[in-house]
DNA sequence: TCTGGGGTCCTAGGACCC
DNA sequence: TCTGGGGTCCTAGGACCC
């Protein structure tokens, strides 16, 4: 039997342990550049706000309903997640840390009641950290999110499903007739996997409802949708496809993007904003000991400015070698920027992401035929991680992202024109010392 | 005026191979 | 006039997730 424990509206939750005053009141946490809601608490939902709404559009809820803004603080986030993932992690044999706020379990053995064991690890997490969770449990991984998706409506709005449901909820112990009350009253869009568009499609043939879905024709599913759908479909039914990735596979790509507080037009200012994305992406994949093959870098313009000329393009630039070095990896990401920027467009966003990744140290015998001998001397020691590298990184680990970093781009980092708003940020409570909450008296 | 930032998987089509 | 068949690999694009 599987479970899917989830923080409720993670970023609000998290926000609101520092600040109970905000428990109760319409909450959302912005994304960067404060530009969309990235997270509501219940009161902002009720209010009509939607996901990744953007800002400007919901901004005078503030005065005419008391909605309160924030925004987002990942580091606060990441800390309060391994926290909460720890102690679920105790609960079963085996964890799948799914995202920032969920997590998949494998019960297979433990003996007692599943919902009691539930429910006392919503307690403990909520005693713990402060973060309420919802728990769904079912005998395949889409049932068990099915589960925890009905444990927060029923929670959160009595009267379509019962109250005996909420916060925790245990499909795997229903017979098929309770499943099929509790499914024929459930939006097949609810379901992990139906997204927008194959909802649409869905109702386009009459199947609106997960009951609806259950009783169509696998067969045609597959046909006229996808593999995918079967797999899902098949996982409703009760027939696992899915297991638990305690271990998950190596990352395939890192990726660092940003939209810009104003847009860029000159070359400059995109080479600094690719060579600091460029910086941080080498770092992420250092700190995986990881190489890179290729350097894809995409820079675009805003399909809301429609009077503006549209221009987005991306390249992607083979290194002669995987490697891990920021300055090789800026050299080739910058190259790939200017074989593909054009003057007088209003640029708004850019990225970069590193591809071909591979293990470090995994390279070796591959240095290629036309490197000289001066060349291949240090990469043969390559599997050593650079010390020039290491220390970088261990400079801006412990004084902060942006404490060091390479030639021109140093006295970029975090600030420039295009750094973007982060203007209602809250302190980083638990990780660091200086915004340490204090208590008085 | 103002519209997020990460990721994964599947599929179709083309290049290439024998 | 008529132009194989089966396989793999790669890439781009679309769908999905949170």
């Amino acid at each position: 039997m599987f479970a899917l424990v989830d923080v409720n509206n993670m970023y609000v939750s998290c926000e609101r342990v520092f600040r109970p005053a905000l428990v109760g009141r319409p909450v959302v946490v912005l994304s960067n550049n404060d530009g969309n809601c990235i997270a509501r608490s219940n009161e902002a939902k009720d209010l009509g706000i939607t996901m990744a709404q953007p800002w400007f559009q919901v901004r005078h809820l503030e005065r005419e309903a008391g909605l309160i803004a924030l925004s987002a603080n990942f580091e606060l986030y990441g800390d309060m997640s391994s926290r909460m993932m720890s102690l679920v992690g105790r609960y079963a044999p085996r964890q799948e840390v799914y995202s920032i706020d969920e997590s998949f379990l494998d019960f297979d053995g433990v003996r007692g009641r599943l919902a009691d064991i539930g429910r006392d690890m919503r307690a403990t997490v909520l005693r713990w950290t402060g973060l309420p969770t919802s728990v769904g449990f079912g005998p395949t991984k889409t049932l068990a999110k099915l589960a925890n998706h009905i444990a927060k409506m029923a929670d959160r709005k009595p009267g379509t499903y019962a109250p005996d449901l909420a916060q925790v909820c245990h499909l795997g112990e229903m017979t098929a007739a309770q499943r099929d009350t509790l499914f024929a009253a459930t939006e097949v869009g609810s379901v992990w996997g139906i997204g927008r568009r194959m909802t649409a499609r869905l109702n386009d043939g009459g199947i609106r409802t997960v009951s609806d879905l259950l009783r169509a024709d696998l067969a045609m599913l597959r046909r006229q949708f996808s593999v995918v759908l079967e797999k899902t479909v098949l996982e409703l039914k009760g027939t696992p496809c899915l297991g638990i990735d305690d271990e998950p596979p190596a990352q395939q790509q890192i990726m660092c993007s940003r939209s810009f507080g104003a847009p860029a037009t000159d070359l400059e200012s995109l080479t600094d904003l690719v060579s600091q994305f460029t910086a941080r992406v080498a770092e992420k994949l250092r700190h995986q000991h990881a190489t890179a093959g290729a350097v894809h870098v995409f820079i675009g313009t805003s399909p809301f400015r429609q009077n503006d000329r549209q221009h987005s393009p991306g390249v992607t630039q083979p290194m002669r070698r995987p490697t891990d070095d920021t300055r090789a990896l800026i050299g080739a990401a910058v190259s790939a920027l200017r074989g593909m920027y054009r003057p007088g467009f209003n640029y708004v966003k850019a990225g970069v992401m590193l591809v071909d990744l591979q293990p470090k140290g995994q390279q070796q015998g591959e240095l290629d035929l036309f490197s000289s001998a001066n060349e291949a001397e240090p990469i043969a020691r390559s599997r050593d991680p650079s010390p020039l590298m290491a220390t970088v990184d261990a400079l801006n680990r412990k004084f902060g992202r942006g404490a060091i970093g390479i030639g021109s781009l140093a006295h970029q980092v975090g600030g420039g024109a295009h750094a973007g708003k982060r203007e209602r940020r809250s302190p980083r409570y638990t990780t660091r010392l200086g915004e340490i909450p204090v208590a008085t008296a």
